[in-house]
RNA sequence: AGUCUCGUAGCUCAGCCGGUUAGAGCACUACACUGAUAAUGUAGGGGUCGGCGGUUCAAGUCCGCCCGAGACUACCA
């Protein structure tokens, strides 16, 4: 018969090692896969990571759960099939070329050709794979890593293609111009990425202008000019780059911000002036003394000037107002312009409450211009200087882009012409925080730049209706933060002035009449002839689609024009959010694989992706399938250091997911990300709690394992007689396998629930509290005493079915020891067909075996034999002195029922004779009352505290009279309440004259007397003990007989004539005799008494 | 700056519908145990549950404000 296999120690990287080994070589998960059912599928879709740096241990996090749910779910019986992916694309694989190669974006297409440069990009990109690849493998994430799929292959490519396509048809993509980060030192637009990078926001010190806008006074504004002191009528618009003022085509009001209209002179003129500002801000620019000045006497020398309040209007009342342009250089030619609108962005938290707009130069500024019909003026150009029909200031840079000597501040001499022209009411430095390119760490300016969108905002009712469809974990990353960004969502803003990434397949003519988008490669090779026979050329379609072969491909409009591509990339979230159709190549191929694979049932990233990835294939699920694209999701947190610090290179905390997976080995790592936290939560992540883990889950079920193998070759046990029914095995039997079966059914609920954290801990909980520290402790007599009985079986069933059903369970979050265990148990016993616990299935819960009251029962032995253990504690009397009695209170039948039956197990788990029950008669037992705040509260409401104050006082004549009659009569402020039993709690208190010690509702006293009988039982006991300890120093094996001699002291004499069958059984011994001269082992019987022991192998 | 999340013992975390001694593990201290032993048990110290206010008979739990940490978003003028 096979024997289970015994180990020297637990290791568990070793453990990796084979059962990686195994895997491998069975291809186990191949198995998982094809032995499962095609219509029985649970999709899964990889995120793709980008190859181009090294994994870290956050990649451990979130490749944890996805691998443990696809696990899960493979044991449940579904098919799971998990084709890996690679991110090939985009920003940080050029920016990270670019540094290696010392070159900076102005050097492509110069120092190196586009042609050069995305080589390079395309090497560097999977640089790390290799790496990628291993740390899967270690750390034991089942992906299909033979065949990923890959951004940037010309197959991805067009697949990306053929869904823009579909938008294209939609009517869906158009270009436009938006606001964007644009470093005018650089040259370059910015990603939000570059403005998100570390410093790139700085408080700087600016000049800042609050600017009169003169109102001019016609038949919409003659409400507002009523009343007005003398000089003109301003507006009041604050704002920190003055540079922008001559670009001004509006200004706009909060529609429920009120205005005041007040009379005052201007501080730089002296010119009396009417001025609308925000109410609540009037007291930023005036003090009190200035409201209580007289504005009729104000003279130009008086220091303080004065102002008066005129009037009050509400923002809707200004909507509509014209005022005359403040610098009129241009005009704006493509809209309206010089009127106040509304805007809901507008706030009295700063400036006057009335926001100057300048479309070119700001995103809201766009939008809102946009939704008012106004124009625009841009007045600056790429380099950031003024344009030349700025007079003045033609010429001059905005902000000192270029170190220039002698700089002067553009912005204050624009300040200083307000002031002298009377159209400035102030002007200050004023620190605030602005965005700075990284790269030349001058500040940035946000300036209209074309584009292509998808018009996303198109679908952000349905885009929210679906989210309301997917299982967010947790909740409020899906409800709020996702839900709040799809409420506002704009246009997504495709298109990137980039070199390697998928090109945008749109083609146009020189004057932007006609367009084409290119769906597929043979759409493309059809066009190409096309052009090819109109305009004479001799081109074919690249073999690379990328940068620049495509660049070069001319198509012809239908009226015969030339059509050339439009040079910008697309976002690489576009590319990543294609992966449930361009994974399989679709729509080219694979129809019905398709169809299989969409959407999702499960997809798990980081938080951070909740903007990128996830927003990208619910976009594209949304708009092209109008389905969602996944139907759960989780959004792991973030995994910091063991302060709470993030990791970083710089900070030197970053943890090597390798080292850590080789020291403690994959699962322990695991599984201490799982139980640790939520795997939401943001991980402090700290090696000694996966020490722990190792040395108090692993280690303890590894013991626990050990035991069993111990024991179960001795008797050669191989669950070769038929199981046992639960009813005829001992009462703790039936109770772990209650326990068990409660286990599993939590269990399979929280996996089925991604709950991975509740499903980890009950799993441990179950271990390392009711399996080894109570079943196996218990029961350990039971494994190595006596006949290979029935009962002896039934303990080795039963345990066996634990350890099994352990190993299923924990299998999804520890795959190599719970492949390890169940592999163990199941070559030696031949119980399941399964060659692994992956290819096994999460066991079925059995109701009938769960017992409540069984459960509750054992509960009740635990904690009275903890009780018991804690007298023994404090009164020094050690568990190897047997003691007579103890005394346990009853209040109830039912709960002395439940006791006895656990009785037993009490007694040998302390060491004691017997339990004496003891009932309340003639008041041996002292009680204690209190109100149950739960239903009495609702009774009473307010008068609750008095009850209770009354109800502690109650005396014990009274408690016992509300036990016998079961309600009280309580009068409280002259209200009269009928109290019934269950509104009082009763518990024994003491029993006077005796040593108690309670928990909750059990009060156990403990018995010490030690009369001669039980004091040489307990040396008995010791003797034992000593003769263990000497087998074990002399390496006896656990199943030899043994002779033994003690010394003939007067001290164990007696224990010796009572208990010598006792002693023989116990240490396996044939003889046992006293004797004066004994030359054995030298031993501490008691306190200062010595003894000698001889054990010798029959 | 906004949105979201979090704040409970020295550390990592539980604490369900609000209900009265606020729990567990680690760490620390002491004492036991030792046919599972690179384990284990018992006991002890350690908390104004971030702060303030409110609702309620009753708040760690619900509400508001503030402080602190983090994530995401952001030209608020």
């Amino acid at each position: 018969m096979p024997q289970y296999r015994e180990f020297k120690k637990l290791d568990l990287p070793q453990i990796d090692q084979e059962i990686l080994t195994f895997w491998n070589k069975e291809k186990i998960f191949q198995k998982s896969i094809e032995g499962r059912s095609e219509d029985q599928s649970f999709v899964f879709y990889e995120g793709p990571p980008s190859a181009n740096g090294k994994p870290g241990i956050h990649h451990v996090m979130a490749r944890t759960v996805k691998d443990l749910f696809c696990r899960y779910h493979t044991m449940k019986g579904q098919r799971v099939e998990r084709k890996g992916g690679w991110d090939t694309h985009g920003l940080p694989v050029e920016l990270k070329v670019e540094k290696e190669l010392g070159i900076t974006k102005d050097d492509i297409g110069t120092k190196i050709s586009v042609e050069q440069y995305n080589l390079e990009c395309r090497k560097a990109v999977m640089r790390f794979k290799e790496m990628w690849d291993d740390l899967t493998r270690k750390m034991g994430y089942w992906a299909d890593l033979d065949n990923p799929y890959i951004t940037f292959t010309n197959d991805y490519i067009e697949s990306v293609w053929s869904l823009l396509k579909i938008l294209h048809s939609k009517k869906l993509i158009y270009k436009g111009y938006t606001i964007q980060p644009y470093s005018p030192a650089a040259g370059t637009g910015l990603s939000s990425h570059e403005l998100n990078m570390p410093g790139a926001y700085k408080d700087v010190s600016d000049t800042s202008a609050v600017a009169q806008f003169e109102v001019i006074n016609d038949e919409k504004s003659a409400a507002i000019f009523e009343g007005n002191a003398a000089g003109g009528l301003y507006i009041l618009a604050w704002t920190t780059t003055p540079w922008t003022l001559p670009s001004n085509v509006a200004l706009a009001v909060g529609q429920k911000i009120n205005y005041a209209k007040i009379a005052t002179y201007n501080p730089y003129t002296k010119e009396p002036v009417n001025l609308i500002i925000a109410e609540d801000l009037l007291s930023k620019w005036f003090k009190q003394d200035q409201a209580e000045a007289d504005y009729e006497s104000y003279s130009s020398e008086d220091k303080l000037i004065p102002y008066k309040m005129l009037g009050n209007y509400s923002g809707s009342e200004l909507e509509g107002l014209r005022y005359h342009q403040l610098l009129p250089y241009v005009q704006p030619v493509d809209g309206d312009a010089f009127k106040v609108v509304t805007g809901d962005f507008v706030s009295t938290s700063d400036g006057t409450g009335i926001v100057h707009i300048a479309p070119s130069f700001g995103a809201d500024d766009m939008r809102i211009g946009r939704q008012n019909g106004l124009g625009s003026l841009t007045l600056v150009d790429k380099q950031g200087k003024f344009v030349d029909e700025v007079t003045d200031f033609a010429g001059r840079y905005v902000k000192d882009y270029k170190d220039e000597e002698n700089y002067r501040d553009v912005n204050i001499d624009i300040s200083i012409k307000l002031k002298e022209e009377n159209k400035a009411f102030n002007v200050q430095k004023y620190k605030h925080n602005y965005p700075h390119c990284w790269r030349t760490d001058k500040p940035i300016l946000y300036y209209p730049l074309d584009s292509w969108f998808i018009k996303a905002s198109a679908f952000r009712e349905r885009m929210v209706e679906l989210n309301n469809t997917i299982n967010w974990k947790p909740t409020h990353t899906g409800e709020k933060r996702f839900g709040n960004w799809l409420e506002n969502l704009q246009d997504w803003n495709l298109s990137r002035s980039r070199y390697w990434g998928t090109p945008l397949p749109l083609w146009r003519t020189e004057d932007g009449t006609s367009e084409i988008c290119i769906g597929s490669i043979s759409e493309l090779t059809a066009e190409i002839k096309k052009a090819n026979d109109i305009l004479g050329l001799t081109q074919s379609v690249p073999e690379d689609l990328h940068k620049p072969y495509i660049d070069e491909v001319i198509l012809v409009s239908g009226d015969g024009q030339a059509m050339k591509r439009e040079s910008d990339l697309i976002d690489v979230w576009f590319d990543s959010g294609a992966m449930p159709f361009a994974q399989w190549h679709y729509p080219k191929a694979n129809h019905e694989i398709f169809k299989n694979n969409f959407p999702a049932d499960f997809i798990c990233e980081g938080v951070d992706q909740t903007r990128g990835w996830f927003y990208s294939l619910h976009a594209i699920g949304s708009m092209v399938m109008d389905s969602v694209a996944f139907k759960n999701v989780v959004s792991t947190g973030l995994v910091l250091d063991k302060d709470g610090v993030k990791m970083s290179k710089r900070l030197g905390n970053v943890i090597d997911p390798f080292e850590t997976l080789s020291k403690y080995g994959a699962d322990p790592t695991r599984w201490y990300m799982m139980t640790n936290a939520q795997p939401w939560d943001n991980l402090k992540f700290d090696v000694a709690g996966v020490e722990e883990v190792r040395r108090k889950f692993f280690g303890t079920l590894y013991n626990t394992y050990s035991f069993f193998a111990l024991y179960a070759n001795i008797d050669r046990f191989s669950f070769e007689q038929s199981y046992i029914p639960l009813k005829q095995r001992p009462e703790i039997d039936k109770w772990i396998i209650s326990l068990l079966n409660t286990l599993v059914s939590n269990v399979d609920r929280d996996y089925a629930d991604y709950e991975p954290t509740n499903a980890g801990r009950a799993i441990q909980s179950f271990v390392e509290d009711h399996l080894s520290n109570w079943y196996v402790r218990l029961c350990r007599r039971r494994f190595w005493k006596g006949d290979y009985n029935q009962d002896k079986i039934s303990a080795y069933q039963t345990l066996y079915e634990c350890l099994e059903t352990v190993s299923k369970l924990m299998a999804p979050i520890a795959p190599f020891f719970g492949d390890w265990l169940y592999r163990n148990l199941n070559q030696a016993s031949g119980r399941e067909k399964y060659e692994s616990v992956h290819l096994a299935l999460i066991p079925n819960v059995d109701e009938a075996s769960v017992d409540k009251a069984l459960e509750e029962r054992m509960d009740y032995a635990q904690r009275i034999s903890s009780l018991v253990l804690s007298l023994r504690k404090k009164e020094s009397l050690r568990v190897r002195q047997p003691l007579q009695k103890i005394l346990l209170p009853i209040l109830d039948q039912r709960f002395k029922e439940q006791v006895q039956s656990v009785e037993d197990l009490i007694l040998s788990e302390v060491n004691i004779k017997e339990i004496e029950y003891i009932t309340d008669t003639a008041g041996v037992i002292k009680k204690r009352i209190k109100p149950n705040f739960k239903t009495l509260g609702r009774k009473l409401g307010k008068d609750m505290k008095a009850a209770a104050q009354a109800i502690e006082g109650l005396t014990q004549n009274e408690i016992s009279e509300i036990e016998k009659s079961g309600n009280y009569n309580l009068s409280i402020n002259e209200t009269n309440y009928q109290l019934s039993l269950e509104d009082f709690e009763i518990s024994a208190d003491e029993i006077p004259g005796w040593q108690v010690a309670s928990d909750g509702d059990i009060t156990v006293a403990l018995d010490i007397t030690i009369t001669d009988i039980l004091k040489s039982e307990g040396i008995a006991r010791e003797l034992v003990n000593r003769i263990q300890n000497i087998r074990k120093q002399n390496d006896f094996d656990v199943t030899d007989r043994i002779n033994v001699a003690i010394s003939d002291h007067e001290l164990v004499q007696n224990a010796v004539h009572s208990f010598s069958e006792y002693i023989k059984t116990e240490v396996l011994a044939d003889h046992l005799k006293l004797s004066s001269e004994v030359t054995g082992h030298e031993v501490e019987l008691v306190e200062d008494v010595t003894i000698n022991v001889l054990a010798s192998r029959v």
